[in-house]
This record gives structure tokens, sequence and C-alpha cells, in this order.
DNA sequence: CGAAATACGTGATACGTTTCACTAAATAAT
DNA sequence: ATTATTTAGTGAAACGTATCACGTATTTCG
């Protein structure tokens, strides 16, 4: 019996009412707590209902209110820890605000992220979450006919929830200063996108007198260090790199360590997130921490707030998240 | 202009209809590729589609068709690599063959994981991939109304698609017998998992004549290291240690380092599955790799065909998919 | 040339909900 | 006792789509 899909037709809110003994708009009513009907019928109802096993079809439903409660979210990649981290706590929120949310994985081309904001519309989604690759496709932005909240990248007309990019850089350059390091590498995030540019600010604007920026490096938020990056690490004028996320930030070390140099000891580097596995690496990460989780909730409570609302309130919403420094193993003083 | 929802109605099939001087069946047979209509007004609908910006109402085609072309996916973790990983390829497989997937992250908890199922029929989906946190909730497979595909543990009456664990285990033996190891430890995967007790066995049951297993500790796939663990690490009779995945490997490794102890100088450690971390520790590890996308991909196309057959095919199916040994840095020769 | 087959379109219905407008009964107010 | 108000419940109309069963007009064939 088992395995084999039972056969059985769905049961609708008609075969509930038929057991009740009522009609299909008091049904609906009591399933809802909506309109006034007596204690008793109310029992009598639920009861039918749980006995027949009913469950709300939610594709009528969807297309008698104009609302599917379904969220989409879009972002780069689900393998960066960062993304995994924050589409956690996306659906963990969404879940508890009774949505369900349609995941859409770019995997780091525009193309696929203009088809997935579409499809999303397309399909009927209430809202759309998104984390944009970069800054060079703000036309998202405008005629969307649904809710869009950004997130990191400053766009236009559209909600955003980011983090104290700035102050994080800055965070470092102070820590870096206390330890006394003055010749500094950066192996910066892509400079196409704003909280990349942002993070490296923070650190330049803050540097100390004495410190400088001896070399810096575009590079790609990936794990792969490009050939680039190899050379400029394999450089001996610097003590200290600073990385533009946690994973460039790994990936240096590891290439670092093969290369038989030794982290702290000779080199201090810094990365950006705290991604869980920031503390687990050797050394473990000094790094910036965001708020994923708490940016994640954020955007799930301002594009709900949306929704429900949807009258089209002039207020663009701008919320910027705290960041901490983390201090761990990966930075030391300056030889 | 932007930013502000635009307040137009959306564009229906009548519309269309409409622009185009046809009736609605006429459009719709047009759009779906279906019926006998001339080339002439087949040009012309979709023209007036295009331009009124037709898009089709997905919750009235899913009521319509009772089909909601939306898949479940239900894991223990997202923040887990190895589920990132498959969550990627499922999302990959299901969008090319236009299909959504609800993604749900039970974060370990067994009445998340029932909710979980519940909550996605009720939403409509066509069919769940489900990655169950243990064995111990087999029941949920009969009387299940929508088709199911079960990753990793093996359940009576479900379509399963799995790896090769035991042979990941003896490729591991083989492998530590090559080095000249003989007294090995094992960190475990919960016992409750099928999956390690087959890694666990496939390791113990093709273990050379001179090779022991010392102690053996069961350990959640998790990065934060037990103390139990921590307290076996600290012994100093063995000179490897096996790991039930790579987030256990990578978290003793940190451990072992943190302590003083070299790896592999005087200790090798080994992983499973293979996650994108795992050449990017330091030492890069040595581990089995479990084909994850395969699975992912796999899994969507075994579920989308039961989805489309709807005959209760009595048939199930079982896919079991091959494992490699990649060796890396953190296996070496016996001290 | 007449009949039959074919090509092209259309009206109407159903899918399962929600909700408006309404009735009937019961209760309160004058 | 009559009227006004509240309470409890119902019928029916959408929502937007897919598709069946039908008409016409056109072509094919004997």
């Amino acid at each position: 019996m088992v395995g084999r899909s039972t056969r059985k037709k769905r049961v609708t809110l008609h075969d509930v009412a038929d057991a009740a003994g009522v009609s299909i708009a008091t049904v609906s009513y009591v399933l809802n707590g909506q309109g006034s009907v007596s204690e008793e019928v109310r029992r009598e109802v639920k009861r039918a209902a749980k006995k027949l096993g009913y469950r709300q079809n939610r594709a009528a439903r969807a297309m008698k209110m104009g609302r599917s409660n379904i969220l989409g979210l879009v972002i780069p990649n689900i393998e960066n820890p960062f993304f995994a981290t924050l589409a956690q706590a996306v659906l963990k929120e969404s879940q508890t605000r009774e949505y369900q949310v349609f995941l859409v994985d770019t995997e780091g081309s525009h193309k696929s992220e203009k088809k997935a904001m579409q499809g999303l519309i397309a399909q009927g989604v209430d809202g759309i979450i998104v984390f944009p690759i970069d800054d060079s496709q703000l036309r998202i932005s405008g005629n969307t006919e649904v809710p869009v909240v950004v997130l990191d990248r400053d766009t236009p007309d559209l909600d955003l929830v980011q983090a104290e990019y700035y102050e994080g850089g800055r965070l470092l350059a102070a820590h870096l200063q206390d330890l006394g390091h003055r010749r500094i590498g950066l192996l910066e995030g892509p400079r196409v996108v704003t909280s990349a540019r942002d993070r490296t600010r923070g650190l330049i604007e803050n540097l100390g007198a004495e410190q400088s920026i001896v070399w810096r490096e575009e590079h790609p938020f990936a794990l792969e260090l490009s050939d680039a990056a190899r050379k400029m690490l394999d450089r001996d004028d610097v003590t200290a790199v600073v990385c533009g996320n946690d994973l460039i930030a790994i990936a240096a070390i590891s290439y670092l360590q093969s290369q038989g140099r030794s982290v702290p000891g000779e080199l201090s580097v810094t990365g950006f997130d705290d991604i869980s596995f920031a503390p687990m690496v050797s050394p473990p990460l000094t790094t910036v921490r965001m708020p994923i989780a708490g940016m994640g909730k954020e955007a799930v409570n301002l594009l709900i707030r949306r929704v429900q609302s949807d009258e089209p309130e002039a207020t663009r919403s701008r919320l910027v998240l705290d960041v901490d420094l983390i201090v761990r193993g990966s930075t030391g003083k300056a030889r």
C-alpha cells in the first residue's frame, strides 16, 4: 500500500461542507477564522476537515487572492558559505511568517540573474529578495511588478539592507595599526561591487600616517586564487595582507603556507564576513563579522511589510547593520 | 515612476485575445503550441502577447492543471557545504527542466522535517526530494500524496539516490595501508545514519591484518568538535584519524594544530565528501569524493519522471553512484 | 460536382477558493 | 408590539487558465 501514490482525489472545501452539513462559504470562513459562525458549527466543521484530511489548495487560493505567499530569493552562489547562511536566515524567517521561498542560484551569471527575476515574477511570487552579482545591473530596479528588496548593493529606488562596510574597513586599519603593520598588501574584491569598494575605502582612508598600501590587486570573491594574486603574495614587501572577504583570505593563507611562509609569523592575513569556516582554518581567521543572518531576517521583514501594504509607499527603506572586528589567530604583531 | 509599483492590472489571456481579435481559447492554444491555428493568427497573437507583456498566471494554470511545476527540496542544513552543493545541483537541474523549487532547511530538527514535508504537500508541490536527518523517520515514507525521492537514506518504498559509501570506506582502508598506518582512530558519523555506518563498515571490514581501530568515537557531522572527540585526539596511540566527513576532519585538523601536533607529520587525517573547502584547508584534505552534484541531478530526473507519469509504477528506483579517493596533503607515511 | 475529410476557431465549462450581497432568525430598542 | 439591530449562515460570482465539443469554411477525393 505504501509507496504507490494513493489514488484518492484531493479533498476540497466542497467535501468538507457536505460532511459537516453546511455550505462551502461557511467552511471557508471557519478555516480562515473569518466571518461570524457559531462555536458549535465551527467545531463541527473543524472536526470534519480534520477527519477528511482537508488541505487548502494553495493554487486556487493564490489565484483568487492574487497573492501566492511565495517569496523569491536570488543569490549569486549558494556554495559560498556567506550566501548559505544568508539563505538559511531568509528561509527561517519566511517559514515563521508562513511564506515559502523559491531559491534561485544565478551562479554568477548576469544573464541568469535577469532571467531569474523575470521567471520569479512570472511564477507569481509576492516579492523578491535579491543579492545582485554586482552593481552593473541597476536597471532591474524600476518597473518591476512586485516589491523587491536589494541586499548589499545600493540601488536607486529599491529597499536596501546592507552593513557598515566602510566601518569594517576602518576597524581593520585600526587593528593593523595596533599590531604595528606599516606595509600592507590588498587583495580587494571586485571594484564593480559597491560593498567591496566601501571596505577598501574604509581601510585606506583610515590608515595611520606611517601606514601604506604597497600593492593592491582586484580579486573575485572565490576560493581559487588568481595568478596575479599569487604573484603579489610571492613578493616580500608587506607584513599584512587584507583580503576582500574570507574566501580570498582562506585561499591566500593556504597558498602562503604551501609556499612555506608562515601566517601570522611572517605575514598577517585578514578576511571579511566571518563565515562559519573562518574560525576553523589554521590559523583561525581574523575578520570582520557581518550580521549575515540579521540581514536576511530584516530583508524578509521589509519585503513582507511591502507586500502586505500594497500601497506604493513612497518612502524607501534603507537599513544598515553594524559589523564587528573578530580578532583570531591569523593576525599578529608585525615582524 | 520607477520604484513605486506600477498600478496596472495584470495582463490576462482575455486582454491578449481582445488585442489580437481572437478568442481566449485561440490565445491559449497559440501560447502553448497546441491546437490547430493558422500561421497568420499565430503570429498576430504572439505579437499582441509580447506587446502587452502577457505573462501566464501560474496559479491559475496550476489550479486548472492540477500540477504546479514546483518541487520541494528538504535538507538538514544549508550551511553545510555538502548540502549547498547538492542544493545548487538540484536547483540547476530543476531550472533547465522548467521547475521551480521550494527549499526547506530543517536545521537538524526532526519536527521541522516532518512539518516541512507536510507543508510542501499542502503547498501543492509536484514532488519532493528529501535528504533525511537520519534513518529514524522512515515512517514519512508511506501514504505520501506526492512522489518522493530520498537521498542517502535507504527507505522502504521510496526512490533512492545514494553513493558507494562502503566502497569509500574500503578505499580509505587501502590508502592508509599503503602508507603504513596500523593504529587508527575513528571519528565516525552518527550511527543512526545508514551512510555513516556504511563508511565505517567499508573501512573496518577492509583493514589489513596488521591494522586495527584503536579507538572510535561517534561524532555529529559538524564543524564544532565535541569534548569526547578532543579527548580522543589528545591520546597518542594512533598514526591516522579517519573522520566521518570533511567537516569533522577540518575541525580535527584545526584542533590538532592548535595543540601543536602536526598533520600529516605526526598524524594523518582523512575526510569524506570532498566539499569545496577540502582542498583549501592546510594541509589540503585527503578525502573520498562524493558525486554530490550528480546525486542532485539524478534525484531531480528521477522525481520528474515520477511526476510526469503519474501511474504508480511499482518498480522502485535505486541509484548508487561511484566515489573516488582524492589524495591530498593531510595523509602521509606513518611515522 | 457532391460528399467527405480537414483546417481553423470559438463558446462554454470546470478547477477550488474567497468574499460580497443577501436572507432568516433571534435579540434589543423604542 | 412594532421596528431596528445583530447574529448565523448561504448562494453565487469571480479569479485566469486549459480543453472539450462544436461549428464553419476550406480543401480533397471519387
